[in-house]
Formats: structure tokens, sequence, C-alpha cells
DNA sequence: GCGACGCTAGCGTGCGGCTCGTC
DNA sequence: GGACGAGCCGCCGCTAGCGTCG
């Protein structure tokens, strides 16, 4: 079965290629278009075509029904319509979003030289087109196809030797991890991940009943041996991070090193571009966590409900974090309860400050509500995808934390002393001070998201651009006191100077008092360019000049904005080791203060945290199911006792059935992972 | 509870009032624009402004987020910008669709006057608007609306002194039905039909949990009290059908008439317009078919699976139907087995004897597929919103219901009679025979799907439009020959008359040689219309002589082609009862040799129907996992055996997970159903 | 002196039709 | 000179604003 599985993957690979229109008699266009397919068979090929990216063939059809959109046909392939769908491009994203949803891989095909340059070619030559990315579920890094408080992690499971791990990184923030595994815990690890793709070695999928536990995951590929030589991953590692040796993270496996670089290598081969966001991996002890089982993860709904929903889970219940950062800790750690006494200890030291003190945590929060996501703003610069408004989330993250850092040292002062663990965090906040100055200095307040159009660069920081800037302004006045002139100088009071993209800079009349300047004397004068169905188009020596003058400094300012965004990417990567510890110790904070929030709402007391065999509770609630009463205004929970010591390990529960057994043992299992 | 539930309803429709801006210092559109949206509070108000459908305010706002259009405003309302969105006219059936969809309901307003006729009453009149009709998710006749093999049905639900009944209407096609019910009933009555859109009398409102059994309705309104008054409905239904009494259709319940009003009076309601098409109503038996309840329908996935999708389910793996009207019929019979012996076996006979001819099925198919949707378009053009591709439709359908007369009758004679179903269809396929041969005469090939710009009357059915139609060719003659004389006049060889929508005839000479023609003693008769890049444009006296009569001509032609079409309409709707009788022959011909087919490709078995409790399978296999299984190129389906007798009435079917058991058992069912 | 009336420029959705520039 | 790709214009009815008349 599991041999015969496998045969069936290579077999449906081969399927693929062979169901695609065949090359022959291809119009230019089709001959790129099926390149590019054969290419990338099993992704849907987003293939662009001036302002939409088109699809054909069998993507056409998948997409249409997927996305709801009309199935139409464009031209002929070998004497049959050929099915054509397509999206237009400023609505790309969110038509990713649905596919990506849906399952679904595809790979973007962009024209990647200017049409101008085409057309130099020869009449005929096509725009030069490229696969430049490769969109898959565990791969994305758009706002819009990302949860902003949920990580979207991409898997790996290696097989080195019969020794398994498991890594998972989320590109959007550049985190990555690595857990040794076996057959054992496999399951249960991929459960705690909510993974969005994972690839597996095929061997493993030989030996696993892989459906069953990727059987919620998005996207599995266990095809890709090729990504898995874990000597070549360790090569790759070291050169990328640049240290003679990898143990300077951790001590990784062999099967810790081939899951890690099948990530990387998977990342390469889909973002086509830098990674520079990537953090030094972190290698993980399975004794670090709680063990928590596919089965009891489900039952107790700690992230979803048993429907697969969020509403309702113990997470969404809890959950009063105001941060992205903040919202994807909290989430990893109620997946992942820690188990040392000590780790434990320090956290609930930190909630029980913010509890104490209302007014404090009033501020911090009200200061952690503004802060953007900048770990993920610094993911979409470091590939290259981030525009201006992911340059001023880092600016404004920067400033919030400086907010935050004060907050703190003021209350160190007026309390004895802060927990550790916001001591730590406060060491942090106040890094990269001159990049947020800088940041501060060069943008306007609310930049554009794109960078193509220049219009981001705050006056005053770039005395060229300011110069050319005034130029263009300056021209511009010129522009309005000719249309004045001429208006007076023809006696036609509704001349106007106007612009549009074909015939650039140009007087405008209405069609009655046309006929005046076609004729002597103002014909000299007057160059006639175009007749429309209530006006008529003019443009005169002067105004050309001016348009000229306006072009140039039009273009100089674009090309000096351009030249600065990049300078100011470089900068804000320069500091990402800075940046990602800013924003780990907002995360801190944030979830110190949410948890804080939350007991303090709840009116929920301490834990004791014994090393002991001991369990107990008193007056015990269970948060979810209180919530919801409460929302129903039904009447209040009813809070439990419980008691687990060395004379009594086990109790045995009983009682009709929807009495509340299971919700009583809930309860407990829920406690003990806050 | 449900009082709190009732208010909360109540509340909601004057909240939205209350929302909704005042009149105050409204300007006289934005007066009138309020008088509709008062009226209609609920509906997005689609606002007729010339070419383009309006919405304003909150409506734009909605509109513009879910069909992702521009939102952008215009003038002024109380001193605040007012947001507009827009579609033109001529795409506005994608936009509907897609609203509906959304679940959003429309109120169209129209402008019901000539401006021309407004300009009269005053510069400053404005044309009369009024909203024609509301577009509702049970109350769409539009194709692009619609799903072919789908009913689309309005539901009613009825209470008449503690008495339920349920009735539907699929408008699309003018069938509706009642059935009696009750608390028990409802659910699974509502489950089987699929509704569009339900109307429940608000006092089963109250004590039902409405929620759940219509979470996956579209839209459900229970605010209507006043649509279910029966005394009214009986009266209004009898004068609609003009009988004395409805009892000619069935015994219908005060309920019945309670539920089957309403429905006549919302579709009154919605459509303002003739309903034309509507049949008499059919009243049901709940013992004439088999009772499935809810859970059980969904977990075997008769036309949708678990999920709530089509693909996958029982209907779509056995659906060889050809026609709309086929299609539709035996989702129908699927959802609601018949429980009569005579009438399984009459449909199994017809089945059987497909199965036992290849070549009469396939021949009889292949005309099948070349029926129109008849139905439908009848539906449209009763509704008044056909045009003259419906014509065909009803001419094509015609044309092939005679053509499968025929090959019937000739099969008659080689085989030993006709099964009775078929031999009763057969008595209706050769109604309407006189509109057929007009239709055909009248008609051009592939009429537009407009009948506003003509063009679809053939030659040879008219005299006088075949009169004013050579006089428009010949006035293009002369303006052929008009071009010739100008050529040689001018001595300008690249002179040409062209047309276009914005200037009309024109004559268009290259740039270098306009300077000639601008010149004595050209300019006195080339009149300069436009100057372009290349080329400049003139008209003439003698060519705006003949535009004129062209143009004349056109609009006379235009003026009896719509006179023609009204005729053409009117004589369809003559003949609805033989359409729909011919349609539901094509029905019931395309189930039996769509099933034949099906039967026929699986090597399916005819069951043997008994009137005992015996229920006995051999060798049975789930039409669907085989389906699957063959698909994915997996091994063949093992087949079961099944026995349940007078002896032994319950089997208690044992297994590990994951074995099959849930198959086994849906299998049985399935298979009770077909 | 001001109201009534007439005239027209100026608008705005999505999209079809037109024009431009380039070969 | 014809084809092609790219991009602009203006639907059509209302409104605001200005000029003219009584």
């Amino acid at each position: 079965m599991v041999a015969a599985d496998r045969q069936r993957r290579a077999e449906a690979g081969r399927e693929r290629t062979r169901k695609l229109p065949s090359r022959e008699d291809a119009t230019p266009m089709m001959a790129q278009y099926l390149e590019a397919k054969y290419a990338y068979p099993d992704y849907l090929l987003f293939f662009r075509m001036g302002d939409f990216y088109e699809l054909f063939f069998e993507d056409a059809e998948r997409a249409a029904e997927i996305l709801d959109i009309a199935l139409t046909k464009r031209g002929q392939h070998q004497g049959r319509d050929v099915p054509m769908a397509g999206v237009p491009v400023h609505a790309v994203d969110s038509y990713l979003a649905r596919l990506i949803r849906a399952g679904e891989k595809v790979a973007i095909c962009e024209q990647v030289e200017d049409p101008a340059e085409a057309k130099k070619r020869g009449a005929k030559a096509l725009v030069r087109r490229e696969v430049v990315r490769l969109v898959t579920p565990g791969t994305v890094s758009e706002e819009a196809l990302l949860q902003p408080k949920r990580a979207n992690y991409l898997g790996a499971l290696a097989d080195a030797g019969g020794e398994w791990a498991l890594a998972w990184c989320d590109m959007s923030t550049g985190q990555w991890h690595a857990l040794a595994t076996g057959p054992q815990d496999v399951a249960h690890d991929i459960a705690r991940l909510e993974l969005g793709e994972l690839l597996v070695h095929p061997r493993i999928a030989d030996k696993l009943d892989l459906a069953r536990i990727t059987a919620r995951l998005p996207a599995v590929d266990s095809s890709r041996e090729d990504l898995f030589a874990s000597q070549a991953a360790e090569r790759a590692l070291r050169a990328f991070f640049g240290v003679a040796s990898l143990s300077v993270y951790g001590e990784f496996s062999r099967a810790e090193l081939a899951a890690l670089g099948a990530i990387f290598r998977y990342l390469e081969e889909t973002q086509r571009s830098a990674l520079a966001h990537l953090r030094p991996p972190v290698r993980e002890r399975r004794d670090a966590h709680l063990a928590i089982d596919q089965a009891t993860r489900r039952s107790l709904e700690l992230t979803r409900t048993t429907a697969g929903e969020r509403r309702g889970s113990l997470l969404a219940t809890i959950d009063r974090s105001l941060t992205g950062p903040g919202g994807r800790l909290l989430a990893a750690r109620l997946a992942a309860p820690s188990r040392d006494k000590e780790t434990i200890d320090r956290r609930l030291d930190a909630v029980a400050f913010f509890v104490a003190d209302d007014l404090l945590r009033a501020r911090l929060r009200g200061e952690l509500r503004k802060v953007p996501d900048c770990e993920r703003a610094l993911a979409r610069l470091a590939l290259g995808r981030g525009g201006p408004r992911d340059l001023a989330a880092i600016r404004d993250a920067l400033q919030r934390a400086a907010a935050i850092h004060e907050v703190l040292a003021t209350a160190r002062g007026s309390h004895a002393g802060l927990p550790r663990l916001i001591e730590d965090a406060l060491t942090a906040l106040p890094r990269a001070g001159a990049l947020a100055k800088r940041l501060a200095a060069a943008l306007v307040p609310d930049p554009p998201s794109l960078a193509r159009e220049g219009g981001f660069i705050a006056a005053g920081y770039h005395p060229p651009l300011d110069e050319w800037r005034s130029l263009k302004n300056e021209s511009r006045r010129l522009v309005a006191g000719l249309e004045a002139r001429l208006r007076e100088e023809t006696g036609i009071a509704s001349l106007k100077i106007r612009y549009n993209q074909v015939l650039g800079y140009h007087v405008d009349v209405p069609a009655r008092s046309a006929d005046k300047l076609m004729r002597p004397p103002w014909n000299e004068r007057f160059i006639h360019r175009q007749t429309l169905a209530s006006s008529v188009r003019f443009t005169t020596t002067e105004l050309a000049e001016l348009a000229q003058k306006i072009q140039e400094a039009d273009g100089r300012c674009l090309e000096l904005e351009q030249q600065i965004f990049g300078e100011l990417v470089a900068a804000v990567i320069a500091e990402r080791e800075a940046l990602a510890a800013i924003a780990a110790a907002i995360a801190e904070c944030d979830v110190a203060t949410a948890l804080a929030e939350r007991a303090a709402e709840g009116g929920w007391v301490r834990p004791r945290i014994t090393e002991d065999v001991r369990f107990i509770l008193e007056q015990a609630r269970h948060p979810v199911v209180e919530a919801a009463l409460a929302r129903r205004g039904e009447g209040p929970f009813v809070p439990n006792d419980c008691r687990l010591d060395e004379d009594e390990r086990i109790w045995l529960v009983t009682g009709p059935n929807m009495a509340g057994k299971s919700t009583f043992l809930r309860q407990c299992a829920i406690i003990a992972i806050l």
C-alpha cells in the first residue's frame, strides 16, 4: 500500500505533465506560456499580461471554479479554443488568498522587461516573462494572506539514517525551529504547530499513515527527496549565516540539519529573493514543553474548537493581546506550555506584577495598541516586497518601543524593581535608536503602500530632492500663470491647461471657441493636436518647454525617492537583529500585560507551581464555558474543586451524560496548561 | 427568548429606517432617491441615472465592498459628500448575481418616462422614477443568476389555526407546489428543497428554532405576516387562474392556501409584472415520497456533499441529463424518491427500455443535447424580461421536440410498443405546431440577446420591414457611390467615407491631403469636423442628407422589429400550456435516457420493487465511492451483499473504525433511493 | 433689487469604442 | 499602411453657477 502510494505520487506528476497541451504550433505567446507551465506543472500559473494575470487551459477552469470568476477563451491552440480566466493585477492578493486557502499552489510569471524594450528587439518580439515566485500555503508573506495573530509555518520532516526531525519556519517573521522527533511523537508535534504546509521526506511518507496525521493541513508534499540532503544543507546554512559552524546556534543532529536545510532550500526555490530576515534556527528540546497528544489537544480546544473554528477556543477566550507578535507568542505558548518551573514562575511574576498595577498596565497597553507588526514588515522589506508603508511600520514600532521603555523605566523607580522578564525586555527596547531617528526624519506621516509612485520622502530630509521638488512646483506655477495669460489673450474664458499620459500638457478649449485658434493669427501659436466631441486640444512651444521641465523634475524626484527608499531598506535590514530583539521584547510585554488584563477581568488567582505530583484546584471555573454562559445571559458557572496528590492520584468521575463530566476534566487540564 | 427574537426583528427594521439620511434640504434628485429608499430600507437601491445604476450612502459602501468597484462621491447632502458607486446598465446582471450570492436584496429603480417628456414639464423637472422590481435570492429569473440544472425555489411556511403548510415555487419555470407539514416534518421538508429564500409566518418563527433549520438558506424573512392571509390568498389565486374554485387543482387546506398566497403576493410585490408563466399549483402528498430526515440526507450526500459542495454528491455522479428541465427533474426525484410501486415501475420500465436499445438511446440523446431550456425562456418572456434569443430557444425546442417525436414514433414501430411513460410524453410533443412554424419563419438563425438593437427578424417575414431594409441598403450603396465620386473629383485617392458612433458618417482624408479641402474652392463643400494625428474629417451636405435617410430607415426598421417582437412574445405566451407540457415531456425523456445511459456505463441492474419489507442486495457497489476510486486509479470496489427480510429485519454491523461500516450503510440507503 | 428662468460646464461609476504611437 | 498594445474619453442626467429678463 505505501509503495503503491509512492508510485501513485510519481505517476500523478508524470500525468500532470503529460496532460499539458503540446507545444507544437503554438503562437509565440503560447509557446512562452507553455515553457513556464512545463516547468511548474502542478502550480496554477498566473501569467502576467499587461494589467491582468491570466490563466489558461485547465488552470483557468480550476481557478474559475474556485474563485467564481468568468471562464472565457482566448485565441486557439492546435485548432481548439484556449480556455482563459484572469484577475486584474491590483486585486491579485485577495484571489491568491482564496486559492491558497483552497489548497492550491500558484506560480507567478511576471513581465521582466519593459514592453518598450521588447519593441526595440523587433516588431513581433514578446515581452520577456519569468516565473519570479511560487506562492504556497507555507511561504506567503503578504498581509492579505496572513492572519495578524497567527504564525504561518512551513514544516519539514526529515529522516537521516532512521533518526527523524521536524523543522518549521514562519517566513513572515523569519523565526525557525528544529526538534528531534520519531514515529511516536510526530503526529502530536505536527498537531501542535498547525502548519500551513509540510514537506516530508519520501522515506517517512512510506512508513507513516501520512493522510491521517496531516488530514487538516492545507498542503503536504512528500515527493521532494532532493530537498533533504543534510550535508549540503549544513554547507548552505553555514554560508548563509557566515559562520564556521552551526554549533554556535545549538548542537543540531543530522536529521535536524536535513529538515532545516529542506526548509531553507524550499524558501530559496519559492521566494527567488534574499532571505535576509531569517533568524538563526533555534533547537528545541522535547522536554521543555508539556506533551499533549493529538486527541487531547483536539478535545481541549486550545487554539481551535473541535469543529476547527478559532472562535470559542481557549485562545480566543483568553487572548487580550494587542500586537501581532504578542498574539503569536501567546498562541505558541498555549500550544506548547512550558514544563520548566523557573520559566513558568518568571512568566507568572511578570503577569502578577501587571495584575497588581492597573494604572501601569493601562498605560502600557495604551502604547502597545499603537505598535504595528514590525516583524512582518521587516520580513517583507527583506524579501524585496516591502513598501514605504512597511518602513513606516518600523518607524512607528521603534517610536513606541522607546515610549514603552520610558513607561517601564519610570515604573522601576516607583516599584521595588521590575520582574526579571520585563527587566530583560527593557534592555532590548532602546536599540536601533539611530535608525528610529533616520526613519522619523525621512518619511512622511502616512506613506503610500507602493514605492513606485513616490511621494513618501518627507521634505527637508534630502536637499537635492527638495530642490527638484521646488523646481517642479515652480514649473507648475508657471503653467498656471500661462493658463491665465492665454485666457486673457485669446478671450476664451474656459480655456484650460490639462495633462494626460498620451498628450502630456496641452491647451483645451471648448469646440465652440476652437475655430478661432485654428485660424490666423492664432494658428501660428496654437498647434492643433486633437479634436474631441466637445473640445479641441492644442500645444504651444511655450507650454511644451514647461512640460519638458516638469517632466524632467518629476523623473529626477522619482529616481531620488527610489534611491532613498533602497538606502532606507538597507538600513532597516542592517538592524535586523536589533529589530527582532525589540519585536520579541514587545511581544513579551504584550503577553504579560494581556494575561494580566484577562486575569483581572476574570478575577483569576496566581497558581503556585510545585515540582511534585500534587494538583489542587479550589473553586475552579472553565474559562470558555464561563464566557459562553455570560454571553447568553445564563446563570453563573458553578465552581469545582479538585485535589490530586500522592494519596489520590486517580479520580474516577461518574454521572449521567451531558452532566458535565468531560467539562470538569477539560477544566482541570486547561487550568494545568495556563 | 422567542418573543425577544421577534422584537429584535422589528427593532432591526426600525433601526434601518432610522439610520437613513434625513430628507430635509435634499436636492430634487436626492429627494426622489430618498423617497424610494425609505420605501425599501433593507434593499440595496439601484437608482437609474442615464446609463448607470447608482447607489448612494451606505448602499454604495456595501456594494463597493462586495463588488470590488470604486467608491466615490456625488454632490453633497446636508453639507456632507454623498458616497456613490455605480455600474453601467449593460453590465448589471453580473453585478446583481454577485450581490444576490452575497445574500443581499436589491431594489431596481428605473426611469419610467422619457427624459424628453420631463423636459417639457419644465427645465428643472426630473425624470419620473419608480421601483419596478425587487431582486431577491428566491425570485430571480435571469440566466446569469441561475444554475441550468438547479431549480431556484422561493418557499413560504404558513400557519393557519395551528395547521402548517409549506409552499414553494420555482419562479424561473413557473412550477409551484404545496405540502401540509408540521413541527416534526418541517426541517426535513426544507432540507429537501434547498430553498433560495424562505418566507415564514411570524407565529411559526416564534415557535421554531428557525436558525437551526434555515442555517444553510441564503435568505429567510419572518416579518411578513401580511403576506399570509388565507382568504385573500384564495380570492387572488382564483382571480389569477380565472376559476370559480381552486379545487380543480386539488383540495388545498387553509394553511396550504395561505402558503401559496404568500408566494403569489410576494411574487407580485417583487416582480411588478405579469406572472403569466405561473402554472396551477400542485398539491403534494407526504406519503408519495420516501421520508428522509435532515441528518440522513446530509450524510447520504444526495445532492451535496456533507461539506456543501455539489461535486462528489450522488447526483453529480449519476447525472447524465442533457437538458435543464431534465436535470432539474432528476434532482427533484433524487431529493424526494417516490414510494409508489406503480410510479417506480413505470419509470424503471422507461429506463430499461432505453438500456436495451443503445442505438435509439444515442439518437435521442443526440437530439436532447440540442434542446434549449425553453421553460426558463418562457418564464423570462412572460415576465417581460425575455429577448430574441429566448424566442429562438422556444423555436429550437419546438423543432427538437418534433424531431424527438419522430424518433420515438419510429421506435414504436420497430419495438413492440413503447413504455407507458414515454407514450404519454409522445402525445405532448407535437403540440404548438403553428407557433413553431411562425417562429421558424420570423427569426434569424442566431438572434441577439437584446431586442433593443433589432436585427433579429428574418428577411421575408414582414414585407414592410423588408422594404425599409432595402431602402437602408440603397442609401448605403449611394454612400459608396458618393465616396467614389469624391475621390475622383478631389483627386485624393485615399479619401474614405467612414462611420463611427461619435461623428456618424464622415469623409476621412490623410492629414497631408487635408489642406486642399480646407481651402477654396473645396472648403465651400467640405465642412471641417475633426482633426486627428494623421487624418482630417469632413462632412458635406450631400453626405449629411444620405446619413439622414439611413437613420430614418434604421429607426423605422427598429420600430417594426420591436412591434413584431411584441407580437411573437404574445404568441408564445398564448401557448404557455402546450410549451409547459412539451418541456415536461422532454424532461421525462431526458431523465429516462440519462439514467439508462448511467446504468449502461456502470453495468447496473434493474431492481425488483416489492411491497413487503424485504431489502435484498447482491454484489452491490456504492456509486460515488466507486467513481472516486476509478478516478484515482485505485483498485476496484469490492461489492457487498445485503439481505433484510421478515426474519432478519435488523442487522448489527460491527468492525474496526475506518473499515467501511458507514460506507456500507450509506450504500444500502442510496441504492434504496435510486 | 431680487426672484424666476435659461443656459451650460462639470461631474461620475464600468466599460465600449476610439485614438495614439510604434513598428 | 495595417496591426497591435496601451490608455483616454465620454456615456446621460443632474446640479451649481452665472447671466438675463421683468
